[in-house]
DNA sequence: AGATACTGTCACTATATAAGCAACACTATG
DNA sequence: CATAGTGTTGCTTATATAGTGACAGTATCT
C-alpha cells in the first residue's frame, strides 16, 4: 500500500481516466474532460487513443470517446477475479425477502457502482445500470464506506464539503453502520464488508426503531458470509 | 483502431500485466512470471508494484502478487459499462431450459472467459469461476471468436500451433458456427454477438444430426436479442 | 460573408520518467 | 558451506512522453 519505488504513472492516470470514462452514461469529448480533469487536450486524447488502440475505448464517428468492445474482456476477467460478486450471487437471493431492497456496492472517488443490486419487484439480481452520478455522502453503502477513510482523505476528497460531512462519518464509526431513509419512508442500513472494508452491503426495509437492531443483526450475518471464502 | 499517435506503451503493458495476474489462480511471483512474458524482473516489479500501490493487486505476506481490493471496484464499474452483461442476465435465464449448457464469452490471448454460465443443477448464473487457463481453441466460444480474427492474426498468437488450427477455422467461417463435442457426448454449438464480434454465445445439448438446425436456429435468436440494446 | 470560438489532432523538441545494470539481503536446496 | 534461487532497490542513462504551438474543421454568431 506504501508508495513503491518509481511508480508508473502513466499506469495509475490511465486507469483512472478509462474508469472515467466507463462510470459516465454519454461519450466523452476531448477538450470538455480535460478541463474537468485539469489535464490538457494533447494529454488526454493520447490516453484516450491509447485506450481506444487497446479496444477498452472506441472512437465514435462524431469523434467522441465511450466504452469499446475489450471492455467486456476486461469485465469478465475482473468479475472472475473479484470473487466477491460470485459469492454474492450464491448468497444474497436465497437469504434476503423478495420485498427487501438488498444492494452490494463499491466506492470509487465519490460516486457508488453496484457489484450487486436487488429491488423489489424486479428479477434480475446481477450489478446491472450505469448508476453514474450516485453521490457516496448520500447513499447509505457510500457513507459506510467513506467512514471507513482517515478524516485527511475524506477533506482531500471533499475539500469544501468535508465539513458538513465529518460528524455525520464519525457518528457512523461510533455506532458501527451507516443509515439513511428512503423517500418511501423505509431505512436503509449499510455495513462494510471485509477488513480493510473492499464494499459495502445494504439493506432497505419498512422498519421501526426497535425493530432496528434484530434487522441489523441479520445484516451482519449477511456481510459474515460474503466475507468468508 | 488503427495505431494512434504516440501510444502509451507504459499502460497498455500495465494493462496486460493486471490481467495476466486477474485471470491466474494463484498469486503470481515476480521472477517466475517476469521470465513468461519475456520481462526484466525490475521492469516487472515496478508493474507490480504500481498496480498494488493502486489497489487494483495487493501484495501477500509471501511477498506474491494477486488481486487487490480494487479489483472490485474495477468489476463493478467495468459490468455496468458493458451493458452485454446486464442483457445477458435478463435474458438468458428466461430463455434457456434447465438442461442446457448455456454459456457468454468473450477470448482474451488465447484463453476464454465468461461474463455469463449456466450449467445444468446449478443455480447460480453469474460469470463465476475463475477459469484461468481455458483455451480457446478448445472451446466452441474461443472457436468461434477466432474464426473472426485473420488468419495473420491467429499466426502470430499461435505460432507453430496455427497450421492445425486455420483450417478448422476456415470451416467455421464457411459454416457461420463453431461446434464442438463434450465429453458426455451433448453437441456444442456457439455463435458470435455484435459485429465486429465481441462476444460469443455458445448452447450445449443432447442432439442429433437432423435436430442440429433447429438448435442453431434458437441460438441465433439468442443472440439477436443479446445484440440489440 | 466574415468573424469568433470552439472542436480534434498532430509535428517538434525538451525534459521528466521509466529501463537497465549491478548489487543487496534473504531463503531454500544441494 | 556453497549454490541458486528469491524480492527489492540506488544509481545512471536513454527514451518515451508532455508541452508548445499550429493546423484544419465546424458551429454560432454579427
Amino acid at each position: 500500500m506504501s508508495q513503491p519505488v518509481q511508480p508508473n504513472q502513466s499506469l495509475l492516470e490511465g486507469i483512472e481516466i478509462l474508469l472515467e470514462v466507463a462510470r459516465r452514461d454519454e461519450a466523452v469529448r476531448v477538450r470538455p474532460l480535460a478541463r474537468e480533469l485539469g489535464l490538457t487536450p494533447t494529454r488526454l486524447q493520447r490516453y484516450l487513443g491509447t485506450l481506444a488502440h487497446a479496444g477498452l475505448l472506441k472512437q465514435n464517428e462524431d469523434s467522441s470517446y465511450g466504452v469499446g468492445p475489450g471492455i467486456h474482456a476486461l469485465s469478465a476477467i475482473s468479475l472472475g477475479a473479484s470473487g466477491l460478486a460470485r459469492r454474492a450471487m450464491s448468497i444474497l437471493p436465497a437469504q434476503c425477502r423478495k420485498d427487501d431492497l438488498v444492494a452490494l456496492g463499491v466506492t470509487w472517488r465519490r460516486e457508488v457502482s453496484y457489484l450487486y443490486f436487488h429491488s423489489p419487484g424486479e428479477e434480475s439480481h446481477l450489478a446491472l445500470e450505469k448508476t453514474a452520478g450516485y453521490p457516496a455522502e448520500q447513499s447509505a453503502i457510500g457513507l459506510a464506506l467513506l467512514a471507513q477513510q482517515e478524516d485527511e482523505q475524506i477533506e482531500r476528497l471533499y475539500a469544501e464539503d468535508a465539513a458538513a460531512l465529518l460528524p455525520r462519518l464519525q457518528e457512523i464509526r461510533d455506532q458501527g453502520y451507516a443509515r439513511t431513509l428512503q423517500p418511501d419512508g423505509r431505512i436503509t442500513l449499510a455495513l462494510c464488508v471485509g477488513s480493510p472494508a473492499i464494499a459495502a452491503l445494504a439493506l432497505a426495509r419498512q422498519m421501526t426503531e426497535v425493530e432496528l437492531p434484530a434487522h441489523l443483526s441479520q445484516l451482519q450475518n449477511l456481510t459474515r458470509m460474503l466475507e468468508t471464502p
